[in-house]
DNA sequence: ACAGTTCTTATCCAGTCGTATAATTCATGT
DNA sequence: ACATGAATTATACGACTGGATAAGAACTGT
């Protein structure tokens, strides 16, 4: 017995980027909180309150939308270390790397929800060419940056192999101490990963780090 | 219209450990090819050369074969990190630590398929708890394995605090070299990610760290 | 040689997946 | 006010999922 009584769902049209957006949003919530695998077309739709149908008709295919949700996330990420070096004074190499690397250690890059992202589609970068680009290209791009500001300190010798040595330790330090302050953000006190992160780079660089004043 | 003269495929019994073993390889390789999402009850039977119902004549459900397969990639990488131990002298700390860290940087722990597997199933870490448990486990158990080292390292004040940063930031170091040796095995020279990584530890611990015999 | 155990296969089932398509309702321009 | 077009819902479909069950074939002990 069906209920041929039964109405159509009202619904207000919206404009077409808030719509992408939410839709975004609300892959972005379901991956970071179940995985890809929670990540379905239905349970999208129904976190944006739309029907499933929707979804195809913004995105080619359910894909096209993950995938578009994974590249915010990642820029979103690159994009605000970059932007921390901008508070820093051009003319104080010292000051922008500490700037830089302490960026990574506070809100918005260290989330849980952006390591539940990247966790979830770290695997699939080995065989989908389009996840795997958009990884290649925020990582090279992040340590290409870290290696400019560690070869512009002060009183280091040019010596470009030494340069991207360093860049690798530094950015190792830097995402296995983002992945442990995300991942276990209660085993920290405020500030504490960062004091840790520029204290090992320093270390590293043979060039005491300071605390950048926000933190 | 249905075959009726198919007959049913032979097959031979074998050991119940071979046959567990087997299912267990299967479901790595499928993780590590292709995620969680790969390792479908049929693909797992299918590599292992079975049929598929006898998954659950060895396991009581899927997930506890995908657990006990996480669980032993696991065990594996730290068992290798301990064995290493052994291969030092028991009155040398500096040697011992060096053994310790470039165990990592070898086979089998730096291995693309550790990666996936490991990548596949640190997401599920926040909502499963079996998973979760094997992840606290290896990570803790290492990570204090590791801070022993430290403090036992010639010269070293007794300063329980400081040894826990450093570990936490040697940890932080090794895990993300591993994951860039292994996610991008082409990158490097062979032998390159240890020395870096002795390099850069040496550094945050104020002492150098020699090259064990067999890089 | 034969019976019994259990390992292994074969088949079925209810549920969910992503996608395609048709029906309808909202919003806008005139 | 009314028509037109696009946004959104509704429904259907084939493929695949993990799990349950029954039938059969390979060993084992005698």
């Amino acid at each position: 017995m069906t209920d041929h009584t039964a109405h159509r769902r009202p619904y207000r049209r919206e404009a077409e980027e808030k719509r992408r957006d939410d839709l975004i949003a609300a892959a972005i919530a379901l991956v970071s909180e179940g995985g890809a695998e929670a990540a379905t077309v239905r349970a999208i739709a129904d976190r944006a309150g739309v029907t499933p149908g929707l979804i195809r008709h913004y995105f080619a295919t359910k894909d096209d939308l993950t995938q578009t949700a994974y590249r915010l996330v990642m820029e979103r990420m690159t994009q605000s270390a970059v932007e921390a070096l901008s508070g820093a004074a051009p003319d104080d190499p010292v000051g922008r790397l500490a700037a830089f690397v302490a960026a990574n250690f506070r809100a918005p890059v260290l989330d849980p929800v952006n390591l539940s992202v990247w966790a979830a589609y770290l695997h699939r970068s080995r065989n989908d060419p389009t996840i795997n680009a958009v990884h290649q290209t925020t990582y090279l791009a992040y340590r290409d940056q870290l290696q400019t500001l560690i070869a512009a300190l002060p009183g280091r010798p040019v010596d470009a192999e030494k340069d991207r040595r360093d860049a690798i330790s530094c950015n190792a330090l830097i995402d296995g101490l983002w992945i442990e302050g995300a991942a276990l953000p209660d085993a920290f006190r405020r500030g504490e990963v960062a004091r840790i992160a520029l204290d090992a780079i320093g270390a590293i660089l043979r060039h005491p780090l300071p605390s950048p004043p926000d933190i």
